[in-house]
DNA sequence: TTGTATGCGTTATCAC
DNA sequence: GTGATAACGCATACAA
């Protein structure tokens, strides 16, 4: 590739026989500029093409407004969504977006927050990977003066912005619903304790329990059941316990919830009427699968808006907060099939007693 | 936010009583530097938590290693994958990514374009948007002398590096095989004509209609049936026709085959025995609806990675290539459940006698 | 209203 | 081997 020279303003500068100062204040608005030569600037500027060169002025400036942003996987409906949220609110103000993905490695995670460093970019937007063991990293870009904003996956213990759903809550309700649609004996399919959010939604889980008295199983509990191969071998084992479970939450996933749902069609158990399934994240297929599935809507895309609209908010404050800001999303169980064993009439009844 | 001065290499030097060239030398392993100075100078750096200003390093060297991407919908499943890929390629060569997304509007795609112009990338690689309508801007990323990569939907008439799938070979193999499981009144939902790959899709349709000598009837293809609600009313009206199709190809994706399926349902049309419908893309959701619905594989992430790969190549050559080079990905038809209707000894016949 | 001078942090090209 | 110096392109304090 011969990359050619870009026009600078100097050449325009030269054109018109003014210096470069006149030309970079005509072109960036600001200082005093008479409005003919502001015009020609202008038009000789667009005649030669002209484009800013973002890394000078960035480095002169000392900002770059963009923000970088690493997530465990762009092609995950829920990350690709929460991304499309952020580019949505960023775009309007002329930020730009660095993505990263850590692959769930810590290594690499690592790796990511030093590029964006590197980068100078203005704020880092994470959600942990999943095998992170500790934060250093993160209190490094603290330490950069850098602003860190997590969300979903978060270390709690870093004094942070924030942006979460109410995980706890939203398990909760999900095992209240199953209880209420007359399951008794429900499992739970857990991720890795390590992260935040599946210890809030075992934490939900177990609350429900109690709230009904029912005592916890704890064959019910099935550690890290994350995919959907794990998720049905998870239910296998379940199924053939000899006092197996008539309902599975599975916390993970969709995707676990889907294969609860695969293994219970092969070995012929009816659901809902012989097992409830509940899932996580509301991901697209769980309208189409029969029957459908009964999940939790995390409203991904208005998670990625207010994350970049706190980092906007943040940035209007001449000072950091004292005590950093959380914003929690409250997340909405979607009643579906999988989950509806009582008569419809019925089952209506019950929410408007709870409702109000 | 109090942004802190960051360490910078004058900082390191004045420590060693050394000048920041000899720094520089040290950091970035060029140039003549003693070992033990190196050594040095690599540890006052970490003790001091340098990191390097990659704006100033791009500013001096004039490239940013940075690819930009813009692709319409980050969260959609094809492009998500692919951008999964560039980057998993990327990233192991120290690239890094910026994310746009057009949002499918032209004037956003051209903002786009100049906004990665601006930060100086050394690449920018595209896929268009459905309303585009001409192609100054790209032209304009040429003449600044930046790579430029179009993918899957691609403007033909600029010679440009493309990848992209052999669309038309595609939607032939899907015909035909929809012609060989007896199918006969092929209905066809096609996308916007001005994307090449709707009109590629398109082609191979009419090839395969001609190869068996089948006559085009003109009221089974409908036109810019896009979504799952598009393609569900191109099917309401097709099945109502006096003369109805016994089988849809949903050339646009497969959220419109999904469409189609569900009107089938509705109606309790047969899938596959009364109805055989096929989509495009294998979205994840094609192998869990009951029937599961025949698709084209596109192999987004390989695509991505071909991408990257291609702009690598491309840079260690001197010289741009004469004729751009274009990358074919063959993607491949999988059949399943909405398209078997002869019996699956017959259907593995046909298959052998084909293709050996 | 415009010009002059300087610096952002790094790297490349000299000279020593 | 190391140091001095200029340059990447832009923005701004200050002088005119």
């Amino acid at each position: 590739m011969n990359r050619k020279k870009r026009v600078t303003i100097y050449d325009i500068a030269q054109k018109l026989n003014v210096t470069a100062s006149t030309v970079s204040r005509a072109l960036s608005n600001n200082g005093y500029v008479n409005e003919t030569t502001r015009q020609l600037v202008l038009k000789i500027a667009a005649e030669l093409n002209y484009k800013r060169n973002t890394l000078a002025s960035n480095l002169r400036k000392g900002e770059t407004k963009t923000i970088g942003v690493i997530v465990p996987r762009i092609n995950q409906n829920f990350f690709a969504n929460v991304i499309a949220g952020i580019e949505d609110s960023t775009y309007q103000k002329d930020y730009n977006l660095i993505i990263c993905q850590s692959d769930e490695l810590h290594e690499k995670e690592i790796k990511c927050v030093n590029t964006l460093i590197n980068q100078h970019v203005d704020c880092i937007v994470i959600s942990v990977s999943a095998d992170s063991y500790n934060y250093d990293h993160l209190q490094n870009v603290i330490d950069q003066g850098i602003q860190l904003i997590q969300f979903d996956r978060v270390a709690e213990e870093l004094e942070t912005l924030k942006v979460i759903n109410d995980n706890e809550q939203a398990s909760f309700e999900a095992v209240c619903h199953l209880i209420e649609q007359g399951y008794k004996k429900i499992a739970l399919l857990e991720g890795p304790q390590n992260l935040n959010i599946f210890r809030q939604r075992k934490s939900g889980y177990l609350k429900a329990l109690r709230k009904f008295k029912i005592k916890v199983n704890n064959a019910y509990v099935v550690e890290n059941a994350w995919t959907k191969e794990l998720g049905a071998a998870a239910t296998k084992k379940l199924l053939s316990l000899p006092d197996a479970p008539d309902a599975i939450f599975a916390s993970t996933s969709d995707f676990s919830a889907l294969g609860v749902l695969e293994v219970a069609n092969d070995l012929h158990i009816k659901v809902p009427s012989q097992l409830g399934i509940c899932g996580y994240s509301n991901e697209a297929f769980t309208e189409i699968t029969s029957p459908s599935i009964t999940t939790i809507d995390q409203f991904s895309v208005d998670m990625g808006k207010a994350i970049a609209n706190l980092y906007f908010d943040e940035m209007e404050k001449a000072e950091a907060s004292v005590t950093p800001k959380i914003i929690s999303i409250k997340p909405k169980l979607i009643v579906r099939g999988s989950t509806i064993r009582r008569g419809l009439e019925e089952n209506q009844e019950i929410k408007s007693q709870e409702s109000r």
